[in-house]
DNA sequence: TCCCGCAATAATGTATACATCAATTCCAAA
DNA sequence: TTTGGAATTGATGTATACATTATTGCGGGA
């Protein structure tokens, strides 16, 4: 009843509700703090509640919705701390992750990540994703699940916290040599712990850039509610 | 309809159906491989298909459950692999944890935790609670959310795992003495790099005893089908 | 006897009706 | 004017009816 009736996301409309939600809370298309309640959820996805409640659910265990009976659903608000526990697993588990991956890395795939980074000009707009992208494929490759999974929802809170709090001017050419770094360190097969010392050298420069973002006046003045 | 009315588990037939089917899963009272579908369901729990289906819902996504479209409702195997990847998670995470969580602790609860240990004879019957009920409160204080959830899981699972393969044998008196250790080590405020090498060498114990028994006479006798 | 196809069945997917409960509002009485 | 309370509203919780679809089984024809 929406717009294209067949998108086929994933089988069912439960599916499509629940990616299309999940992707709208992390964009903070739905900001933090924004009360919602299932009525106007089956009038903007045309669809009845039983799938609507289904999402929800699903999205209330995850942490992204909070259902007040009697009161309505609301999108979960992020504090510095969850930025700061964000910060401090990637630390210790991110360098970690990388040494069990090393033997499972395709080196194709990394240079090909390279190649992305070295490809004249830096994009700003995609630069986010293609950070992303190197930090997932790496950690993907720890054939882990628990590990896969808990650094997968890591990564979408974090994308979630960098929009909502609107830290776009992320220092695209610092991050990208040091995801060079990285990435040449693993090509040339260097000793794990040398790469994943590189690893963890750039989640701190990372954490650096966005605590001091936190402490700007650029983001007081925006975000004097958030944080 | 049930039995009593009025349990109020989490408030909710959803929330008691989803408790009391996880408390099954992980009790193997529904073992690997079993089918099920929403109707069994409706009628074992004496209420209507909405609260079954976001119970399993729920259980799909936390991988207890696949569903199976116009199939079946079927509980999810377990495998050598998954074993694996629970010691591997617990033998690289868990010592980290333990650092993180020496802040935190509280030395009262510490001691507690080791007089239920040396209260004359151990209980074997309630001896596997009292092992993970250390592990868990350690974890609980590294105030890490993202770790103590995914840790919370990975012991549902490892939960699963000890009573699906019967391995009941654990070496109780073994295991007793590594806690009483650690706990000793942490009480007496040790170095914790010294703390965490105990809870390695304890998890590495644990491994191999559950290798051990996957490899014995006993196991391969009773679980031709299994793993 | 074997095989093709249609129909019945049984399962989940979806929509909607009904129940419950809390908050709000409105009216009446002090 | 203020206040108490009952009724209405609006939200989720639950049950059930309806839709869809894959599987299964039966039956007829080759």
């Amino acid at each position: 009843m929406s717009e294209t009736k067949k998108e086929k996301v994933g089988k069912g409309l439960k599916n499509v509700v629940y990616q299309d939600l999940l992707d709208k809370l992390i964009r903070c298309c739905y900001k933090p703090g924004t009360e919602l309640n299932e009525l106007k959820l089956t009038r903007i996805y045309g669809v009845s509640r039983t799938p609507v409640r289904e999402a929800v659910t699903l999205l209330e265990m995850e942490g992204y919705l909070k259902v007040l009976p009697k009161k309505g659903i609301y999108v979960t608000d992020i504090s510095l701390d969850n930025v700061l526990e964000i910060f401090q697993t990637r630390l210790e588990i991110e360098p970690l992750t990388l040494k069990m991956a090393i033997p499972y890395l395709d080196i194709r795939e990394l240079i090909r990540l390279k190649n992305h980074l070295t490809e004249g000009t830096i994009q700003v707009d995609t630069a986010y994703e293609d950070d992303m992208a190197m930090h997932l494929y790496i950690i993907r490759q720890c054939r882990n699940h628990y590990i896969i999974h808990m650094m997968e929802k890591l990564f979408k809170d974090n994308t979630r916290c960098v929009i909502a709090t609107g830290q776009n001017e992320v220092k695209v050419h610092e991050a990208a040599a040091e995801h060079e770094a990285i990435l040449d360190s693993l090509i040339r097969g260097d000793d794990p712990d040398t790469c994943a010392a590189l690893m963890k050298k750039h989640i701190e420069t990372c954490r650096a850039s966005a605590l001091a973002y936190f402490s700007s006046p650029e983001y007081l003045e925006n975000h004097r509610d958030l944080v």
